[in-house]
RNA sequence: GGAGAGAUUGCUGAGCGGCCAAAGGCAGCAGACUGUAAAUCUGCCGGACUUCGUCCUUCGGAGGUUCGAAUCCUCCUCUCUCCA
């Protein structure tokens, strides 16, 4: 966590460049201007509410544009509210696709929001965070409470969600507690009687109408901020677990550099913006130095790539990880620490396939044979390229072992 | 309640009763190149094996017709459309 900056005797203005800086949304400014001066003025700090998945407890760094923004009014001294979805989980925000999930036991979103608390205090104030279950006010509502709210949106209304609209156009079915979702997060405002909300730009529709209900319930409309989606490594798809495109926050800083270096050159940018507290003028510099040849793209993303772990774990880490990455990949040498396979030793010679899914370096022998006739597989740095190769498995044979690019291990008999 | 359309390998999306382990795209993997696990190009891409081939399991589920079915028939489950 980098040094706290003295923003909180920033101008009303410098603070609200402060806060927009990389949203998309804002709704609006002004209101967001009123709020600060009056929580200035009353030393009142500003509730920020902010949802999340209660099945999903791995934060990756999608998630963390967002809580980063958190920080952000943390640091000017307001307090934010992790809100965890338990009770919304039971629906399944029809954002995306998946419209059934399974409903969790008590214990598992117990044991998920720790999962989440170990995580989300390496970015924000665990002195201004307050970690809270909107189960215990929805579950508190009731069915005729549920009906009650209702009552306060029409299904024309609902529909204007873009979301719904286009699975509507595409016959795509839509079940009736979906259209609930957005009312159920919106009255979560309500009872927070929050000032602001923020979400990813997919969720803009659910914080506007938390804003219509703030007003129907007789209270100040929240503030609405999104902030981008952020793309995952292949640059295409919203980073997200089930794609397998992220980068968690909890993963080892050498894995966290290499899917950083991963990232193609044109989205090292967007990553900068949304994954750094740079500024946005400080990162045009950058940019500007690249194109004009003075910065190498390569050494951008080693500063992007360390900047990063630097987050998540701490700046010796990441040069740490610097280097094995240069070790590994530009000298092309084996990484300094390898995972060793004990297996059992046989008179018998092993084929170097069955060896190397045993090692784990390769689920199914046909992928194994693949990569291996493909040229991508050597032992102990001599290239092995047919497929009926064996080794010795006697006891005290060792082998090392690379496969791909990336993928190394020892295998030792026994 | 009635009439129709559809469910395909991680996703998307083709598929004439045999030439279908099933086109194309995406993702993934490997190689070359390089500036990096960027970009680009090439190849691979269900599983097992004694791999220029053989066998096994897959096309919502269960049966059936056929020498042979993802492709035809019956029933079931789920989705969508139109009518009431």
């Amino acid at each position: 966590m980098p040094p706290e900056l003295p923003l909180t005797a920033a101008s009303l203005d410098e603070q609200l460049d402060y806060l927009a800086k990389g949203t998309v949304d804002l709704f609006d400014r002004d209101d967001l201007r009123k709020k600060l001066a009056r929580s200035a003025s009353s030393g009142k700090p500003l509730t920020v509410k902010v949802g999340f998945d209660p099945t999903a407890p791995d934060i990756h760094l999608g998630h963390t544009v967002v809580i980063r923004k958190m920080r952000h009014f943390q640091l000017l001294g307001h307090r934010v509210i992790f809100l965890i979805g338990d009770f919304t989980g039971m629906i399944g925000d029809p954002t995306g696709k998946k419209t059934t999930r399974p409903a969790l036991s008590r214990e598992e979103i117990e044991t998920n929001a720790e999962t989440y608390r170990k995580q989300i205090y390496k970015l924000l104030d665990r002195e201004k965070t307050e970690v809270r279950f909107n189960a215990e006010w929805l579950g508190a509502l009731g069915s005729e409470g549920m009906i009650r709210l209702a009552a306060k949106y029409t299904l024309a209304r609902i529909l204007e969600r873009d979301d719904f609209r286009k699975r509507f156009d595409a016959h795509q079915p839509i079940a009736l507690h979906e259209l609930l979702y957005p009312l159920a997060q919106a009255y979560d405002s309500v009872a927070l009687q929050a000032d602001v909300e923020m979400g990813g730009t997919d969720q803009l529709f659910n914080l506007l109408v938390g804003r219509d209900l703030m007003r129907e319930y007789g209270l100040e409309p929240q503030v609405v901020i999104t902030l981008p989606l952020l793309e995952g490594l292949d640059g295409v798809e919203k980073m997200s677990k089930s794609l397998g495109n992220y980068i968690g926050i909890d993963e080892p800083a050498e894995s966290i550099f290499g899917k950083v270096m991963s990232i193609s050159d044109d989205l090292m940018w967007k990553y900068y913006l949304l994954s750094t507290d740079l500024t946005a003028a400080e990162i045009e510099t950058k940019r500007g130095q690249v194109v004009a040849g003075a910065l190498h793209p390569m050494e951008a993303k080693r500063e992007l790539a360390r900047r990063i772990i630097a987050d998540f774990h701490s700046a010796g880490d990441a040069e740490k990880a610097d280097d094995e990455f240069r070790r590994v990949f530009s000298d092309r040498q084996m990484p300094t620490e390898i995972e060793e396979t004990i297996l059992d030793a046989a008179a018998e010679p092993l084929p170097v396939i069955k060896m190397i899914v045993a090692a784990g370096l390769a689920p199914t022998n046909n992928e194994a044979r693949r990569t291996l006739t493909q040229g991508g597989v050597s032992i102990d740095d001599a290239r092995i390229d047919d497929p009926k190769a064996t080794v010795e498995a006697t006891a005290g044979r060792a082998y090392l072992i690379k496969v791909g690019k990336r993928r190394f291990g020892r295998v030792v008999f026994r």
